[in-house]
DNA sequence: GTATTTGCTTAATGCTATTAGGAAGACTAG
DNA sequence: CTAGTCTTCCTAATAGCATTAAGCAAATAC
């Protein structure tokens, strides 16, 4: 017998890989040890269980989402950094749907703080400084663009636009337009 | 033996419950027979299969909401408008995880076109007419509520905001602000 | 009060997750 | 290059969930 060469980090990718094909609710360890060739049992060498294999995948994803968007924002600032951000983000999701699910799953506090959960934060936070927001102001929009993007992402995957005829990035490409603008004019308190 | 006195209803009803209890995830055929003290088999002369009671929680909860919502924004215009829907919105999030959870499972489009999702959109646009959007730039606005809402109270509820000390509350006072801003000078295209 | 329908049970199959213990490939030392 | 050890993978076993088929018993119909 021929030894299949796993490790946490090829079976985090592969699991990856295969989130993208059948979604990642159906990466199951039984499927991922077809995906090797091996039995199912093989993979308790390398992971501690069904939910370790989830968590690695998610921090999979958002290093990577990180990373694109860090490349998409250098050497941007304003609408532009705004718009190449968003667009990451949606475009992420879309080549790479089970990666962007795994993203959703709830991360326990330790590990999220480690993960790169923290950097998208702190790269809206950047986009942020191409307008004049600070203080809890800028907290508050970070939420808000966190939940819009998220929002809009989630909600055009799960197929809740395709009942109306205008296309979807027309409304998504308005809808930037419609935060840049709110940015720059931010409602006092 | 006494009968448990099964129905489709009865069954989703606590279905929706058990969801709210542990976590939708969480909600099996077989945990949802212990909850009425019956076999699993005895449910599959009520519904159809697992999916299918996912399906009906998810609806139920659609319809609930929906209901909220209609009442919210009854006699309001405008802004008050506005804020009363999307306090529907996140406090039944709040008040109902499960159930929530339930309503962003993926509805098949006949189902959905049948189901209460389309009276949301219909509520949004209904909000939107104390602002003077019409047309595209009406549905633009529909998806970018929509997104915005789902969005921020599902980053809440995944415990995203929970690393910086500003309040929640705060921050959603403002987004709605933010929102309420936007929609009354909505950018040119 | 008997007949029929309906609701629930038991029984069985097949899938998944997980653990324990064994066998065999792959390093390591002499 | 052989012997010992470590690691990787396998087999075997347990347990839970989903689902179907077949049977018994309770409620209903006449």
């Amino acid at each position: 017998m021929a030894r299949a060469g796993l490790t946490a980090e090829r079976l985090t990718q592969a699991a990856a890989d295969l989130a993208d094909e059948i979604g990642f609710q159906n990466v199951t360890v039984s499927a991922l040890a077809r995906s090797f060739g091996v039995k199912p049992a093989a993979l308790y060498s390398h992971i501690k269980d069904a939910q370790d294999v989830r968590v690695r995948v998610a921090l999979l994803a958002l290093a990577e989402l990180a990373d694109r968007a860090a490349t998409a924002l250098a050497g941007r600032a304003g609408k532009d950094a705004l718009v190449a951000f968003a667009n990451t983000y949606r475009n992420y999701a879309k080549e790479h749907p089970g990666r962007y699910a795994a993203t959703q799953i709830e991360l326990d506090p330790e590990t999220a703080a480690t993960s790169a959960a923290g950097r998208h934060a702190e790269m809206t936070r950047a986009i942020l400084r191409g307008y004049e927001l600070a203080g809890p102001d800028q907290t508050d929009a970070v939420r808000m663009l966190g939940g819009m993007f998220h929002g809009y992402v989630s909600l055009e995957m799960a197929g809740a636009f395709r009942h109306t005829p205008r296309e979807v990035d027309a409304s998504w490409s308005r809808t930037l337009d419609a935060l840049d603008a709110v940015l720059r004019n931010w409602p006092p308190a």
